[in-house]
DNA sequence: ACGATGATGAAC
DNA sequence: TTCATCATCGTA
């Protein structure tokens, strides 16, 4: 997948990246899992959003070129999977929630290998993880969006339907 | 349904 | 130094 797939508004990003498949190169052996839930965080005034409080060393990657991966580590023991978007200098992020047959993103970072190695890097097979459309056809109807997971301090932006899921 | 877990960033 | 967290698992 090309930059410039992901220098548009994260919402759009995080709806077509369903369906899409995120690859993982791991001893030599590629494997490819359809994107089946994502979230998007977007810009200096979504509450929920860690770039909400201006640049930090952690989000930094946040307000940088779009493609690249921000890898965090919250509650001391899950990574989290995100892929910058949005013009560069507007901190943006689609978080993966899950893939097809791996649900919840703490479970889908340990099952594919993903730590902090990949923060700041390009999404990319040169880094053994990046994003491919396989040209599966995701129709708007399939698409269920709801309120994000986990962001209850977040005011009004708790209820924006900023989480997208292929419905079954 | 609820509490424990637990490292790190960011605020106080 | 203290608080809060873009979750998951175990125990009910």
């Amino acid at each position: 997948m090309r930059e410039n797939f992901f220098k548009r508004p994260t919402l759009v990003v995080a709806r077509e990246l369903l369906g899409c498949y995120l690859v993982r190169r791991w001893h030599g052996k590629e494997m490819g899992y359809m994107i089946t839930e994502t979230e998007a965080y977007n810009g200096f005034n979504d509450k929920a959003s860690h770039a909400h409080r201006g640049k930090t060393k952690r989000n930094s990657v946040m307000f940088g070129r779009p493609g690249y991966f921000y890898v965090y580590l919250t509650y001391g023991m899950h990574y989290m999977l995100n892929i910058v978007t949005g013009e560069e200098g507007f901190p943006a992020a689609v978080l993966i929630r899950g893939v097809n047959g791996i649900s919840g993103p703490g479970r889908l970072t340990k099952a594919l290998h993903i730590a902090k190695y990949q923060n700041k890097k390009p999404a990319d097979k040169k880094i053994g993880l990046w994003v491919e459309d396989r040209e599966v056809a995701v129709s708007p109807r399939e698409i269920e969006s709801t309120a994000r997971v986990g962001i209850h301090y977040a005011e009004e932006w708790v209820e924006k339907p900023y989480r997208f899921l292929l419905k079954k």
